[in-house]
DNA sequence: GACAATAACGAACGGTCGTACTATTTTGAC
DNA sequence: GTCAAAATAGTACGACCGTTCGTTATTGTC
């Protein structure tokens, strides 16, 4: 890894953990800047633009939310009790000392949700495939036997969402 | 009514209404005079600082909410339908013309969580206020035999207000 | 209609924003 | 150790931010 990808690293893990406090739009790169001591327009060249800064932090979230919900979940055993990780490390994820604003998804969805850019089209495909991958593992739950046939897993996916919504909403306020 | 009270109104409604679409920080004051046609001087004017724009903003939310929330639900006959009415009226609230980026709680809840100041405690306090009125609600529903007296009230309150911001945060993105 | 009170304006302030350029330093391959 | 390439710094820009201040226009009362 040359010297450039590692500030550039160095820069996305603040720029995360600023973005979860102060939102993504109060993410300035002045601030990003003396945090880190790095000059402005230094800094600003790892990126092109504010939007493209934007991204690939969404983007570096989006790399450790599969390597710290996803992925720990998919080891577990098919069934509720995949359900049931999914769901822990998602509590976990929310109150990761790295994430001290809690998840920069639910941020991002609100801040996003009314400026069309490259930004929102992320936060969306995120959000996309979060709730595919709750509703295919409640599906599995029910080939495990563990649910109930009936249950509608885009329905479940969606009331899990309102359950870690409401939990992040409670607890930060 | 005199004169300006009468812009100040005018003012905090339109404000209102651009922040459920930009937030409460994107809500600025050149934009507002600009929209408003009046100078930016002017409209400052008639709060002496952002913040307290900001807080009228959401005092005038609140009796709004009153208004076309509560109020409405409060005349309708206790027990479950009370509780029905009290969701569908927010609903309404939600998908109202006058407030076309959705519920301004919802907004200012993620913007102010991290911005210790007399609007996150306005914010905190009409969260407060909201869920003790659902779970009141639900204690009638409970005396009137609709509800199972065993039902946990608040809890209930804070799963009704996990669906409402699944729902707000589902249709906007 | 006079006249004080109120409301609105215009210009300017110091700051910060994102971004564009040109230099300078640092890195890494040979 | 050389030298091109890559990374960082420096400076400047125009725009907008919230706020202040002195001035002008409007309002409402007698």
């Amino acid at each position: 890894m040359g010297k450039g990808e590692q500030t550039r690293e160095a820069i996305l893990v603040h720029a995360l953990r600023l973005a979860t406090k102060l939102g993504f739009e109060g993410l300035t790169i002045g601030r990003l800047a003396d945090d880190l001591e790095l000059s402005k327009s230094g800094l600003f060249a790892h990126f092109k633009s504010k939007e493209n800064l934007q991204v690939q932090v969404l983007e570096m979230a989006s790399r450790r939310f599969i390597d710290e919900v996803i992925r720990p979940a998919l080891a577990t055993p098919r069934g509720e009790r995949r359900v049931r990780a999914l769901f822990e490390r998602w509590l976990a994820w929310e109150a990761s000392p790295s994430l001290p604003g809690g998840c920069p998804f639910t941020a991002a969805s609100t801040e996003f949700d009314d400026r069309p850019g490259s930004a929102r089209d992320f936060v969306v495909k995120s959000q996309k495939d979060w709730l595919e991958t709750v509703a295919n593992t409640a599906r599995t739950a029910i080939q495990e036997g563990d649910f109930d046939p009936d249950l509608d897993c885009e329905q479940f996916a969606h009331d899990l969402q309102g359950i870690m919504l409401a939990y992040g909403h409670a607890s930060r306020l």
